[in-house]
DNA sequence: CCATCTTCTGGAATCAGTCAAGTTAACGTT
DNA sequence: AACGTTAACTTGACTGATTCCAGAAGATGG
């Protein structure tokens, strides 16, 4: 654990956020804390960890939120086959996620060949192809064990 | 072209469905052949077809037989970020698919390196995993040379 | 401290997909 | 070929995530 990569506090949110031209509120201080948080968290669980430590806020202003921080590049929001929307924290260092079937939990993977594996396809169809995503699939540690 | 990859017709599709019991019934049929004739499509382009060809179906059922279908293994569904549900006849072959960012075009991509390239992740986290999904993103070439 | 532009509020609307109950039709059997 | 069982289809309402809208509130530069 580095400088870089200890827990962020609230003023390295307010950083962020005026690095990319974005006003500094208290809804988007509460929405990058929630997300550091917790990881792959889902719109709902967002907006009841903002309504937790802010008290009343609509569920418009979240999403608003949600959607300015994720074009910014501040956050990255995944959509998880059977799942709703969920977001984290984690951008631009090229990782995956596994999701299990059962409970749908997702956990961070990294790269298994280390940098953009799938990147070039075999036959892109003309295509100009500037990101892979992968999902794996399968059960997590405690599904696994329930079922076997 | 050889035998087996030539189109299909209709009486390939009720041996299709009786080969993993299941009743032959006019909206599978149909459903099959739209899928089959447009890959990729998605729900409501479906029952666009499937109505054309039979008349009135109800969209319920349209639903109930995709979800049939792809528990029997005779369709994937695939659920690209930023788009609904849509659907392909080709199954068990290990492709995969690149999305254009601008006008949501979707594309099959072999395996780049032949088999399951990704499969095997660095940190699974105790996962079991039996699968992996890449989606590629970039621009087709109608939308690469528009912004270019 | 003020003007202006952005953001937030609250409510309504949209859209894909699902639920539930009743009717219809496929298919193995007689 | 008729019968009964059971799966499949119809109808219509409903859910839940997300977005749209218009007005009120708040932040920032001058």
């Amino acid at each position: 654990m580095d400088e870089t990569s200890r827990v962020p506090t609230d003023s390295d949110f307010r950083q962020m956020l005026r690095a990319v031209s974005l006003r500094v509120t208290g809804p988007r201080l509460a929405v990058l804390s929630a997300v550091h948080a917790e990881p792959h968290a889902d719109t709902d669980s967002i907006i009841g960890a903002v309504r937790g430590s802010l008290g009343a806020v609509s569920h418009q202003a979240v999403y608003d939120v949600l959607r300015a921080l994720t074009a910014a590049g501040l956050l990255r929001r995944i959509e998880p086959p059977g799942s709703v929307a969920r977001y984290e924290a984690r951008v631009g260092d090229n990782h995956h996620h596994v999701v299990c079937r059962s409970c749908g939990a997702i956990a961070d993977v990294d790269c298994s060949v280390g940098f953009a594996p799938c990147l070039t396809a075999s036959d892109d169809h003309g295509f100009v192809i500037d990101e892979a995503e992968v999902v794996y699939r399968g059960l997590c540690p405690g599904c696994s064990t329930a079922t076997s």
